[in-house]
DNA sequence: ATGACTGCAAAGCCTTTGCACGCAA
DNA sequence: TTGCGTGCAAAGGCTTTGCAGTCAT
């Protein structure tokens, strides 16, 4: 099933590549048809060492360049589902529980809370297999001043 | 205003720190009153940078050791709130929108999705004055096995 | 005195980039 | 042929770590 609709997922990202004027290459095949095999979260240097030897292959720099192509066609999104290169914040007292909007394009962040997106957080952590700790969430999008 | 929740905070944490065992510290303190004075997001470089040649200073190794210290006592959040170290996964069609449940001991990633949250985020985007176009919501804790 | 704490510098990752070569069209 | 695409290697940025010296208690 995850198999098929990476198939899926394969014959659109092609026709999609080439329609935004991309040529064909066994390089790039090589990273799509890595990508096609996962469901969730993979990271570069994953699909890099998953493709080391293979065939079709792809080197380093290849990986990081089709990606962000595939993300420029919205055909793969990138989440930050790791722990490095954080950001960090008061927490206790003094401060108070709140999540992110990050503008993409001038890099500003704006804090925000709403008290019905926690409760629903809530809900859904309880509902889950997991012992929830903590949750984030970041919005992104452009500020106003961008915007105009 | 944040000035004085920072304040709060500045004195809250120190008492910890010390209730934990810590010794009294310059360097210490110099994080701390960085820290004390954002009520958002900052980075271990940015607060290096805004240490340097300042005092109390404190050095990068520092800066990481103190963030570490604060962090398992609950008085700093970790955020992700960059565009770095990502993950990817596909997206378009034989693809569903989700979001992740990441597991804090053995890192395993879990992918869930509800109706009510979505619900919830897009309402929260348009209340918003940015221009919202992507979100990404993580949800921590320990998984299962890890809990057993 | 003793152990905690610190800075420095180097190492380890992830990611990006310059450059020369190779391949698609 | 033309220029897009690729690999390699090196550079750049964040984070961690070993080590010797310093400071709190």
């Amino acid at each position: 099933m995850g198999a098929k609709r990476g198939q899926e997922w394969l014959e659109y990202a092609t026709t999609q590549l080439r329609r935004a004027g991309y040529q064909r290459s066994d390089a790039r095949l090589g990273v799509i048809e890595a990508l096609a095999a996962h469901d969730c979260a993979v990271t570069a240097p994953e699909l890099e060492a998953e493709l080391r030897g293979r065939e079709p292959t792809a080197g380093r720099a290849t990986v990081y360049r089709v990606l962000e192509q595939l993300e420029r066609l919205e055909l793969v999104h990138r989440v930050d589902v790791g722990r490095e290169i954080s950001s960090f914040e008061r927490a206790g007292p003094g401060t108070e529980h709140h999540h992110h909007i990050v503008c993409q394009n001038c890099g500003r962040i704006n804090p925000f809370e709403d008290k019905g997106l926690e409760r629903v957080v809530k809900r859904v952590s309880k509902e889950s297999s997991f012992a929830i700790s903590e949750h984030e969430i970041v919005l992104r999008g452009m500020c106003p001043s961008c915007s105009s």
